[in-house]
RNA sequence: GCGCUUGUAGCUCAGUUGGAUAGAGUGCAACCCUCCGAAGGUUGAGGUCAUGGGUUCGACUCCCAUCAAGCGCGCCA
């Protein structure tokens, strides 16, 4: 039993004895900042002083007359009505036996038989990921860590735009580098991709497929064919030397198969009018400020009528959730899109976006622009083989993603031992090495020498990593793990520098 | 012009859903290894929580206005 839940249970017990009930989820445990208050505190006093009708004081003063003490040292009523308890020293000991029978399960929320769909990353196959896709990258793959450890049943997914224009200005970028290369004139489409990944793609289809490309029926085709399927191979690549896997990879091509789209429309036709040859959803019945055009006056399909199949379909595949970590530049996308899903008679909940703010990169003290289309931009894969993948995906995690990034290349780099990371390896290392030197000797499982203020810190925090789990799940905030993670790594060094752990005299 | 996001120490950022003296890293200054990893620890300086109102026992947190920055506002994706 966690030591906060139990403290909640006997407070919601001292309630009902003096004849008022409350729910466990309106009671608030506090870690106590300073020592001299207690281990854990409470607010409860102060917050229902209407329901009493007394002071808090007084209501502090009810509650601990008529509350359980078993595994409570001392309680002390404080400042205008805080109620502070002291805990027993052996009710926290307790965690290390817990911690070391659990293993790597200590901490793992209970299976909720709850199905979340997160989307990320989901970047057009048109070139490398760059640092906002890193930040992106980062932080989606810890929330599906986080909520995975937290009991939820997470299917990862991409996303690949393989139909829109975009693909289409790679095809014919590929062509001309392709003639480039067979010594033929060449001229680069006006919205073309001028990177050298570009050129390599155009030089591995020569090699592998031959010099007879353009003689094809329809070459263009096999360019987006074939580029679409390097360039999203590299990503794969790129995403896994990264540490990201995905479950599942949509390709905007087959949700678009068997008329998919022309039945959308069909099924969404009471939301539907005519704007002289345009068709436009009436997206601003629900959430959105504007109805948004999902079929063009050329008779083409918009963007958006795809992404709506895409997400009435990942829904249809049984998800009680939908994440998307999107890039900030897309959160007009969110209210269009939730009121779609609501015309097919979803809740708007169903879909949640979690959106990342931008990176800025800055080296020598100036911001580097990051272009896709320039070819200098700082690719994901040229962060971390210069910064480290460890480092790289820490310094994103431990940032909350709704805030503005700026990455510091010569922080990151240059001053490498000075990273955030190093100093929880290095407690890390330290506990390690007194492993190793002292694995011939017994442990004290009861940890009942654990007594001094460094220890009892530690033991403290601990006992609070289940809850600082359901926490970064339920807020989807993996830089709240970063900050339990510094904040167990000063306890450890603390501890270290406060206590000898090897001790052949005791 | 409208909308979303952000504004906290010199710099980069937390702040537990309205609570006790607003915290950490980094940078600066001074200390601490005969002993488990000094990539560590201790101490100090550094704040008008953008600004001005409001709500109440109590506001960095909630509401309104203003200022500043980023991003959106397309029959682009």
């Amino acid at each position: 039993m966690n030591i906060e839940q139990n403290l909640k249970l006997k407070l919601q017990k001292a309630f009902s004895k003096l004849g008022k009930n409350i729910n466990l989820s309106d009671i608030v445990i506090e870690h106590s900042r300073d020592v001299s208050h207690g281990d854990y505190a409470t607010n409860i006093a102060m917050k229902n002083c209407r329901l009493f009708n007394k002071s808090p004081r007084d209501i502090a003063n009810d509650i601990i007359q008529n509350i359980d003490m078993e595994g409570i040292e001392n309680i002390e009523i404080a400042g205008p009505g805080f109620i502070n308890f002291f805990i027993k020293n052996d009710s926290l000991q307790a965690i290390v036996k817990k911690i070391i029978e659990d293993g790597d399960n200590f901490g793992k929320g209970e299976k909720k038989n709850f199905k979340i769909n997160v989307e990320f990353v989901s970047a057009n196959p048109t070139g490398d990921l760059h640092v906002g896709h890193a930040r992106g990258a980062a932080i989606g793959d810890s929330i599906c860590r986080i909520l995975s450890f937290a009991g939820y049943d997470v299917t990862r997914e991409y996303y690949i735009n393989d139909a829109g224009s975009q693909i289409l200005h790679l095809a014919e970028s590929i062509e001309a580098r392709y003639k480039e290369q067979l010594g033929l004139p060449f001229e680069m489409p006006q919205d073309g991709y001028y990177g050298e990944d570009v050129k390599t793609i155009a030089t591995t289809i020569l090699n592998e497929d031959g010099k007879d490309v353009l003689k094809m029926s329809d070459p263009i085709s096999f360019f987006r064919e074939r580029g679409t399927f390097l360039e999203l191979e590299k990503i794969k690549k790129d995403l896994k030397d990264f540490g990201v896997a995905f479950d599942v990879f949509s390709s905007e091509l087959k949700i678009r198969s068997n008329e998919a789209v022309e039945k959308e429309i069909e099924f969404l036709k009471p939301h539907i009018y005519q704007d002289g040859k345009a068709l436009v959803l009436k997206t601003s019945d629900y959430l959105d400020d504007k109805d948004r055009v999902i079929q063009k006056s050329n008779g083409d399909y918009t963007y958006f009528i795809p992404d709506v199949v895409y997400h009435v379909n990942k829904k249809s595949r049984g998800f009680d959730l939908l994440i998307d970590v999107l890039g900030a530049d897309h959160h007009g996308y969110i209210n269009r899109m939730k009121s779609a899903l609501m015309m097919h008679g979803y809740s708007a909940d169903t879909l949640e976006v979690e959106l990342i703010q931008m990176v800025r990169i800055i080296k020598d003290g100036q911001e580097m622009k990051a272009s896709k289309r320039t070819g200098n931009a700082i690719t994901l894969r040229e962060l971390f083989e210069e910064v480290g993948v460890d480092s790289t995906r820490y310094l994103f995690a431990m940032r909350a993603a709704s805030g503005h990034l700026d990455f510091d290349m010569d922080l990151a780099v240059e001053q490498s031992s000075n990273n955030p990371v190093y100093y929880a390896q290095y407690a890390h290392a330290r506990l390690c090495s007194i492993l190793e030197q002292g694995h011939n000797i017994a442990f004290d499982i009861e940890a009942s020498q654990l007594e001094k203020e460094s220890e009892m810190a530690l033991l403290k925090h601990l006992v609070s990593f289940p809850s600082a789990v359901l926490e970064a799940a339920k807020e989807r905030a993996p830089y709240k793990i970063t900050n339990y993670i510094h904040d167990l790594a000063e306890c450890i060094h603390h501890f270290y520098t406060e206590c000898r752990v090897i001790d052949t005299e005791h």
